[in-house]
DNA sequence: TTAATATCTAAAGCTAACTTTAGATCAAGT
DNA sequence: ACTTGATCTAAAGTTAGCTTTAGATATTAA
């Protein structure tokens, strides 16, 4: 197989349409491979396009960085992701994308029974109370299941 | 009618299950009305806890406090709300999610078309691209419908 | 070869959304 | 009156996710 074309960081800024700052920083982060070149410099292979897309796309749905970068450590580090490599993890996000339909449909439901009940009592009906309370019980050592139960996690609580 | 019981903030904290230090955040940031004893304690409307509520569902769903507070303006300040005024902003919420469920739905099937197709190019077809490039050429000035347009409002971007 | 442009590193700065700390005052029960 | 627990303020600290700065090298184009 032909090796993969490298390209800059500058490259890989433009194309995805980022600042060069933010790939050095998700390099850096090791949220994307790179090499450096023998005057030091950062050296992309192609791909990292696709990837550094992946993780706007995800940091759009709420995911944070850490999550995302699990979410990516299903892609092989030392090739350039196949077809498949891709297929396995688009299917899991799909899943994830799944979930937060339901949650947000059911979310619509309750709001509007509340709304409609007369009680006014948002905070002792389901809307808030039992989907959130569950997720915050979690032993924590369960990631991507977290992401499911909490759907939305954009909390910056500890 | 009445005059409204009023309550102290560890009592909202309890309440709501949230820190007092929370509270006192809100309340300083103006997301929620308070008044103050003759000793100099905050005083709260006993309707502060579905206000409160209102708040985390909202977060939960990827908004700023920011945001909150405009959703959270048609609100009246110097009463408590009724069942219509609560009905009035919900309507707008549900909006909200409606449009959420939508953009999910669409990136669901942008992601499935994406990787069946064998193209392989994230970076070149719907998904990033069109979504997201168009918000970011809003004219700065439209809180409520730039949020509809980016859908996830999660970006801690300049 | 030289000037212009791109990158590099390390450290500091920034915003949102909170929590923590310290020292002081309030409120309630006995 | 006294003690305990709740609140208060102001300021500083925290985490995530970046950007900015400064000064030094690398790369590229002419």
């Amino acid at each position: 197989m032909a090796p993969e074309p490298m390209v800059s960081i500058g490259f890989i800024a433009k194309r995805t349409g980022n600042a060069v700052s933010l790939i050095r920083y998700y390099a850096n982060e090791g949220l994307i491979p790179s090499v450096r070149t023998s005057g030091g410099n950062r050296a992309f292979p192609r791909s990292v396009i696709r990837r550094v897309s992946f993780i706007l796309i995800a940091q759009n749905m709420g995911y944070s960085l850490a999550n995302i970068k699990d979410l990516l450590s299903t892609l092989p580090d030392n090739r350039t992701p196949t077809q498949a490599d891709w297929a396995k993890l688009s299917r899991v996000f799909n899943e994830h994308i799944e979930a937060k339909i339901a949650a947000l449909t059911s979310l619509k439901a309750s709001l509007e029974g509340c709304i409609g009940c007369g009680c006014l009592s948002l905070e002792r009906c389901r809307l808030y109370n039992s989907d959130d309370k569950v997720a915050a019980q979690g032993s924590g050592a369960q990631l991507l299941d977290e992401n499911v139960q909490s759907q939305f996690l954009v909390s910056h609580k500890k």
